[in-house]
DNA sequence: CTCCCTAGTTGAACGTGTTCAACTTCCAGT
DNA sequence: ACTGGAAGTTGAACACGTTCAACTAGGGAG
C-alpha cells in the first residue's frame, strides 16, 4: 500500500504526488502543529484529495514516519560531519546529542503529539516498532562510529551493547526533551552536556574489578531485554 | 468543573451519577480496550447522556485518572502488606515492583492506548503532570519505605533522591511492561527479578571511594532535572 | 406557597480521522 | 489501434470525541 511497483513514466507521477503530500504534511505540522492539521487540509494544500492521501499513507500517524526517518539521516550527517578529529569520547558523545537538538529544534512544537502515539506499543510509530528499524539502525550504526573514533580502551564484554546502551541514552534525553518548555530547550541541551561526560566515565569505571560483576549482569540484561529482533518485538531468547 | 460544592441530598445524587460514570467507564476499558470503549457507550450504558459524562469528566483521558490513582493506592496497599518482615533490600524492591505487576496485570490490555496518551507532556495523564502528582507522591513515599526498611548503610549524600531514583526504575519497567506481549507479562517479571538486586548492588557499591565522583554528579543530575516542581514541570533552578 | 437561581442534564450538531465503492488514467500485450 | 486490468484518484459517508444552547429539578429566600 506504500512502495508502487510500478514502472516507467507512471512511477514518476506516483512518486510526485506522494512526495507533494508528505512536504505538504511537514510543512503543515511545523506550521500548525499536529493536531491543528487536519487530513482535509493537507490533501487541500497537497492539491489531492483526501482518500488519495490514505491511499499513500495508512493514517495521519504514517506521515510523521517520513519525518522521524528524515530527521535521522540529517541527524546521522551532521554528528559524522561535527565529530571528525575529535578523539574525546566525552566530547564526541556530546556532540552527537548536541546535533540531534539541533536537528529536532523546528519540531519540538508538535514533538509531544508526534511522541504520544510513539508511546503506543501497537503503532508503527514506536521507536521500537519494526517499521522504526531503519531509523533505529542508522542510529545504533552512529553510535557504533562515535565508539570508535576514540582511543579510550573499552571493556571487550560491553563493546558488543555500548552502542545500543548510547541510543538507549539518547531516547531518555529525547523523552526530556518532549517535555522540556524551557526557550530553545535550554535544559535539555544542559542535560546532555551533563551526561555525556558521566556516560564516558562509566565506560571508562567499567574496567574495575569491584564493577565486573555489575557490569557483566548489565551486559547480559541489555542482551537479553533490550535487543529487539526484526519483529519489532523485545522478545529475545527464554531465560535459562 | 469536577467538584460539586453543592450540599445536602443534591450533593449525594450527583456523586452518584459521577461515579456511576467512572464505574462503568473502567468496566468498559477493561472488557473492550480503551479505543473501543466509546464516550457514548459509556453514557449508555451509566444510564446518562453523552453530555452530563463530560459535565462531569473533561474528556475521555480524564476518566483513566481514576484508574491511575486506584491502581496507586492498591499497589502501596499490596507493598506494604509483602515487605513488613524482609529487609534485603534486593527482596524489598522485588518484592514492591512484584506487586506492581500483579496490580497492573488485569488492565495490560488497554495499557498500551493509556500509555499513549500518559507520554504527551500536555495531557493531564503524564506520569510527571500536576494531576498525577498525588499518585507520584504515593510511589516515592513508598519507595522511602522500602529503603528504610533495611538495615543496609546507604550512602547519606544520595539518600534523598533514592527515592525518586526506585521511582524512575518502576517508570523504566512499566515502559517495558507496556511493549510485553509473552503471556501474563513473563518477561517483564523476568527483568524486575533480575535489575532488584542489581539496584540494591548499585547502592552499596556507591559507597566506594572510585565511584564518589560519578555518584556526586548522579545526585547532582537528579536533584537539578528529575526533581518535580508542584506546577508538574521539570524545571528546577537554573544551572549556575 | 411561590419565585428564582444554580447545579445538573439533555441530545442534536460540529469537526475530526478513516473507509469505500465508484470512477479515471495509463501501460502491456495482442 | 484496441482492450483488460492494475494503479491511481475521488468525495460522500461513517463513527468517533467534543461542544453548546436549551431544558429540568430542587432547595433556599421572601
Amino acid at each position: 500500500m506504500t512502495e508502487p511497483p510500478a514502472a516507467g513514466r507512471a512511477r514518476a507521477r506516483s512518486e510526485h504526488t506522494r512526495s507533494a503530500i508528505l512536504e505538504t504534511a511537514l510543512r503543515l505540522f511545523a506550521e500548525r502543529g499536529y493536531d491543528k492539521t487536519t487530513m482535509r487540509a493537507i490533501a487541500a494544500e497537497a492539491g489531492v484529495s483526501v482518500g488519495n492521501a490514505y491511499y499513500y499513507f495508512d493514517s495521519k500517524d504514517h506521515l510523521i514516519q517520513g519525518f522521524y526517518s528524515r530527521m535521522t539521516t540529517e541527524h546521522v550527517a551532521l554528528t559524522r560531519e561535527r565529530i571528525a578529529g575529535e578523539t574525546d569520547l566525552a566530547a564526541r558523545v556530546g556532540i552527537a546529542l548536541e546535533c540531534w537538538l539541533e536537528v529536532a529544534e523546528p519540531y519540538h512544537r508538535f514533538a509531544g503529539q508526534f511522541f504520544r502515539n510513539a508511546a503506543d506499543p501497537s503503532s508503527p510509530l514506536s521507536p521500537f516498532s519494526h517499521e522504526s528499524a531503519p531509523a533505529r539502525l542508522e542510529d545504533t550504526a552512529l553510535y557504533r562510529e562515535v565508539l570508535a573514533g576514540t582511543s579510550l580502551r573499552i571493556a571487550p564484554e560491553i563493546a558488543d551493547i555500548l552502542p545500543e546502551m548510547l541510543w538507549l541514552h539518547q531516547m531518555a534525553l529525547v523523552l526530556y526533551w518532549v517535555y522540556d518548555r524551557t526557550p530553545g530547550q535550554r535544559r535539555t541541551r544542559e542535560l546532555a552536556k551533563r551526561t555525556a561526560p558521566m556516560v564516558a566515565r562509566i565506560v571508562t569505571l567499567s574496567r574495575y574489578k569491584v564493577l565486573r560483576p555489575l557490569v557483566r549482569q548489565a551486559e547480559a540484561l541489555v542482551r537479553d531485554f533490550l535487543i529487539i529482533d526484526e519483529g519489532g518485538n523485545p522478545a529475545p531468547p527464554d531465560p535459562a
